[in-house]
DNA sequence: ACACTTCCGACACTTTTTGTCGGAATGGAG
DNA sequence: CTCCATTCCGACAAAAAGTGTCGGAAGTGT
C-alpha cells in the first residue's frame, strides 16, 4: 500500500469521465480510505504528473473545480486487447448494428474504436482492410428503428440503477401525451425497441413503456414503491410481450420437411431431443418446443417446406393461414 | 520518458496473455525501443514488483522463461467502465447469446465479467439482482448452433490477420472428409452459423467453408494466393449466400396490411421511402426495399395478415405458395 | 470583507530507485 | 560430461524521486 506507482494508477481508476468530476479533496479521501496515507499535496502532485501522461485534467480552480477524463480519452486496457478479441469485438459491432437500439451501441464507443485501432495496429500487411474481411447477414428483415434519445436512455438506467422514481410525459399508443410518475421495474428489449416495464403512481398494475415515446423525462428522489413478488423474466413468460402461448408452453412439435431443410436443421437443430426420420421423398422432424409466436413466424415463413403434422391446435391453427391466404391470393383474381 | 510509474504501466501493456510469453530481455529490448533508458536489472525489479499487484507471473527460469498475464487475469480498464456501459454489455451479451457463435462470444468473457463486477459493486442497494432487471425477447425461433472449437476460431483468425494458407481436413455437406489447402478470404456470419469464404488450392472459384464442418486444421508459412479484385460485400450481394435475387435487387413492394400492423410499422418502418395510406378497414403500404429471400420470409410469417399487392412477380410467388399450403393443409383431409 | 476552497512554489528530509558487479541455477549443444 | 547462453537474485553506494510542511495567491459564495 505504499508504492507510488500502484496509487498513482488507484488514482486514475477513481476519476470520473468528462461530465462529471472530483475535486482532489474527494479524492484524498477516498484513497485514505482504500489505506494510502498520503498527503494531499503529494495527490495534487501525482495529478499533475499523470496529466503529462493520460488525458486528464482540471479546469484550473475556476468553475466547478475538479478533475476527470477528457471526454474522447482513449481506452488503456490491461492486458491488452489482443487481435482475436478485436476481431470479435468488430464482428459483434456489425451485427448489433441491425437489431440493437442505437443508444446502446453509442455507449460501448469506446471498445469499438479500441478494437478498430487494433485491427490498425497489426500492420502485418500493407492494407490489411477488414471491412471486406468480415461480414454478418442477418436473418431477419431489417426494418429501421426509431430513435431514443441519449438523455433518456442514460436517466432510465440511472432510475433502474438507483430504484427510485421517474417523472414522465409520454404519448401512450393512439391518444393524448400525458404525465406519469413512473416505478421503474425493468427494461426488455424486443427487436429493435426497448420498453421499460413499471408501474405508475400507486397503481399495482405493471405497464410497459416504449422507450422511444418519452417526451420528457427526469428523475426524482422519491425511491420506487416496488412490488413485493415481481420478477421480469416470470413476467414476460406470462406472456406480456405475447411470447408464449398461455395453454400448453411446450408443445411436441412434428413437422414434415423436405431435404434441405433437414439439412439446415440437422446442423442447427431445434433442441437437444430433436430427432429427424427419413421417408421416400421427405423427412419427419419431431421436438419439444417453446409454444411461442416466434415459432409460428419461423414456420410460416418456409411457406410449403414444411407442414405442421402434430400438435393438432397446431396443424389446425396453420390450415386456417392456409385457407385464408387463398382467399387472399386466389380467389379475388 | 523517465517516469518510473509510466514504464512500470508500458511494461505491463507489453506483457502477452496466458499461453505466451515475453522474456525479461525481449521487453528490455522493447522499452529501450519506445525511448526507455534502463538497465536490465530494474527491468527485472520492476516485473517482480508488479506481481504482487497485478496477476502477472514468470515460470521461474525453467521450461520456458518469461513473463506473461494469468490466464484469468481480470480486466483492468482505464477510465473505468462506467454502469450505463455495463449495462450495455449485459444487455448485449443477453442478445449475442442466441445469435452469434459461441466460440466468438467466449473471446469476450473478459469484458462480460469485468460488467458484471462493476455492476455488483453498485451496491446503492441490498441487493439489486440485475438479470432481473433486463431482458432480450429474441424475434428469431432460437436455434441451437453446431459447436466450432476455439482453437479452428483463433486459427482462422490468425490466418486472415497474417494472410497465409490453411491446411485443412473438412467434412463437405454430403460427402466424404477431405484434405483442403485454403487461401482465406474472408468471414461470414449468418444465423448462428460461421463460414469461411475462400479458394482452394491454385482454383480461382470463390468456395464457402462452413467452421463447424472442419476436422483439423493447421496454418502454413505460405502465403495465400490472393485474387485480384475480390470483394466480400459484392461477393455477398452477388447472391452467394441466397441474398438477393438477381433480376431486380430493389423492388417497390406494396402491401395490404391490417390495423395493428401498421401501427408496429409506423413505428419500426421498412424503410426511409416507407408511406402508409389509411383505407376503411385496412392499411396499404408501400416502401422501396431489398428484394431477398429474408423479404419473403419475412412477408409470410404474418400469414394472412399481410397480403402482397405489387410486384406482380412477387404476388405471384406468394399466389403459388398460397395454393401450395392450401393443398398442403386442407385437401388432405 | 470574510470564510472557504482551491492551486502552487520552495525547502529540507526521507525513501526509493538505479546501475554495477558477481554468484547461482537452468537448459541446450557439442 | 563440459561449455555457453540464458535466466534470477542479493548487495552496495550513488543518484533521483518522492515526501510533508509552510505560506502565498487566486477564485467562489455569503
Amino acid at each position: 500500500m505504499k508504492d507510488a506507482c500502484f496509487r498513482k494508477l488507484q488514482t486514475l481508476r477513481l476519476l470520473p469521465k468528462a461530465p462529471a468530476r472530483k475535486s482532489v479533496s474527494q479524492l484524498h479521501d477516498e484513497l485514505n480510505h482504500q489505506g494510502f496515507e498520503i498527503d494531499r499535496r503529494s495527490l495534487q502532485r501525482d495529478l499533475k504528473s499523470l496529466a503529462n501522461l493520460f488525458e486528464i485534467t482540471n479546469d484550473g480552480n475556476k468553475d466547478i473545480p475538479g478533475w476527470y477524463w477528457k471526454k474522447d480519452a482513449d481506452k488503456l486496457e490491461l492486458p491488452e486487447m489482443e487481435p482475436a478479441v478485436a476481431l470479435s469485438f468488430r464482428m459483434m459491432k456489425l451485427f448489433l448494428d441491425k437489431f440493437m437500439p442505437p443508444s446502446t451501441m453509442r455507449e460501448l464507443d469506446g471498445y469499438f474504436d479500441r478494437s478498430e485501432q487494433v485491427l490498425h495496429s497489426l500492420k502485418h500487411n500493407h492494407l490489411n482492410d477488414w471491412s471486406n474481411k468480415i461480414s454478418v447477414i442477418p436473418r431477419n428483415q431489417p426494418l429501421l428503428s426509431p430513435q431514443v434519445p441519449d438523455e433518456h436512455l442514460s436517466l432510465i438506467y440511472e432510475a433502474l440503477l438507483s430504484e427510485v422514481q421517474l417523472k414522465a410525459h409520454y404519448q401512450p399508443r393512439g391518444s393524448e401525451p400525458r404525465d406519469y410518475t413512473i416505478n421503474p421495474l425493468g427494461l426488455v428489449i424486443r427487436d429493435q425497441l426497448m420498453y421499460l416495464v413499471c408501474t405508475v403512481w400507486q397503481d399495482k398494475t405493471v405497464k410497459q413503456f416504449a422507450l422511444h415515446r418519452f417526451q420528457t423525462l427526469e428523475l426524482t428522489d422519491e425511491r420506487l414503491i416496488a412490488l413485493e413478488d415481481f420478477d421480469l423474466k416470470q413476467y414476460i413468460e406470462q406472456g406480456h410481450f405475447e411470447y408464449i402461448k398461455d395453454a400448453e408452453p411446450m408443445i411436441s412439435l412434428k413437422i414434415k420437411i423436405n431435404a434441405w431443410l433437414q439439412q439446415h436443421l440437422n446442423e442447427s437443430p431445434l433442441n437437444e431431443d430433436q430427432t429427424i426420420e427419413a421417408h421416400d421423398n421427405h423427412f419427419i422432424l419431431k421436438a419439444t418446443v417453446k409454444n411461442t409466436h416466434q415459432l409460428r413466424w419461423w414456420l410460416l415463413g418456409f411457406g410449403a417446406q414444411v407442414e405442421v403434422i402434430a400438435p393438432q391446435s397446431l396443424r389446425q391453427e396453420f390450415t386456417e393461414t392456409a385457407q385464408q391466404l387463398h382467399t387472399q391470393y386466389c380467389t379475388n383474381e
